[in-house]
DNA sequence: GAAATAGTGGACGGTTGCGTTTCTAATCGG
DNA sequence: CCGATTAGAAACGCAACCGTCCACTATTTC
């Protein structure tokens, strides 16, 4: 396992490029949300531990308990730091073109090491406080963005009123990850392309 | 943890009823394939353990390590042991009575503790032997289920032709899952019914 | 009843990880 | 340069689990 350790020198012995040789603070912070979500993608949530984390991290686990008491503080803060902010609602003029962009970036969520640290996290059995930010961080929230979408498209004519409804607002990511975890691997352009051409579209306009 | 030794009799010193006390053969492998599926269910895919099987069956270790010589494989042949067989194409007479039949039928497996299974076995990617059983036993064979109902559907001039896709075949179980997966709930009757009418008539209709 | 099979319970040596502690080295700011 | 802080490495005692082994016992078959 090859430490992560980017952005060091190279260490070199009596070289002229002394750059430093340990991390602290918010690098090493980054380092160690790093290492977590790699962990749970790799190990998934029943298997992680903290010793693979400070492994992967190339960090001692007392850097680590110094900051966060359990496994469980470690992953809500990694999440929580990693997950991406509120996206902007798209305005590309056209519902396809809209709806296009919310998918793209959502396919380049689920395709991440989030996406996988994700899946380990859905797949664990229930637990509330992990769910809720994956819930608000992804699903809420871009539900909203769909939402505005959905909405301006009514308005302009393009959308049946029926269509703002939550399970319709589902839909494509449910497809999407739905994908994801079925075939296990990176879900594909074409397929964000289809799931709007095919499902979302007819769906909306119906 | 109360072992599952369901079937035992009453096992009064002295008493007339002087039955088995212990199990052999089939009756203790469906004992161990119950408690294989409850230890992924509560403790997921990487927590899981031969010592936890072991002690809510009721039995010895060496009993299972008997018949499967890992972890996989004990997981693998109480999933195909366990999950239901392919279920016949419903015939209602209308497409909306088709799909609550496919959709309440799968919200049974969802919500059983099989489904629990299933999700902790989400988390594995790298493992396509264990997800073969499962996309091969619940997604493809069911997707055939919904083929048949939909074809039928436009033979009848209640859907359009284009709906026979995979993506819209795909839709109802995808929402059904997401559901479930992102509230870590069972899915409701209620929700299932919303699914067929808010999302699959207006869809395989439009 | 005897023989064969296999279930039960426990022990075993080994591995992994936990959370904590200790110590030295490195970093930062004055 | 010095002092304060903390990062990194290693060690520690403990717990849980692994896969294997073994003695005893229950069950089935002939």
């Amino acid at each position: 396992m090859l430490p992560l350790r980017a952005g060091l020198g190279t260490g070199c012995p009596g070289g002229g490029d002394a750059l430093s040789t340990r991390r602290r603070g918010g690098v090493l912070e980054s380092a160690i949300f790093t290492a977590t979500l790699h962990e749970l993608a790799t190990a998934g949530y029943g298997a992680f531990s903290i010793e693979g984390v400070a492994a992967t991290a190339g960090t001692g686990k007392s850097a680590i308990y110094r900051r966060w008491a359990s496994k469980d503080e470690l992953i809500a803060a990694a999440l929580d730091a990693t997950l991406p902010s509120l996206p902007e609602a798209p305005d590309t003029g056209s519902l396809r073109g809209d709806l296009l962009v919310i998918m793209r970036a959502l396919g380049r969520l689920i395709n991440s090491e989030c996406g996988s640290a994700m899946r380990a996290i859905l797949s664990n059995p229930a637990d509330a406080e992990k769910l809720a930010v994956i819930k608000e961080r992804v699903m809420v929230r871009r539900r909203q963005t769909m939402l505005d979408v959905v909405r301006r498209a009514v308005a302009r004519g393009e959308a049946r009123p029926d269509a703002v409804c939550r399970r319709v607002l589902e839909t494509g990511p449910a497809l999407a990850m739905h994908r994801y975890l079925s075939t296990g691997r990176p879900v594909s352009d074409a397929e964000l392309i289809a799931i709007v051409d095919e499902i979302l579209l007819p769906l909306i306009r119906a």
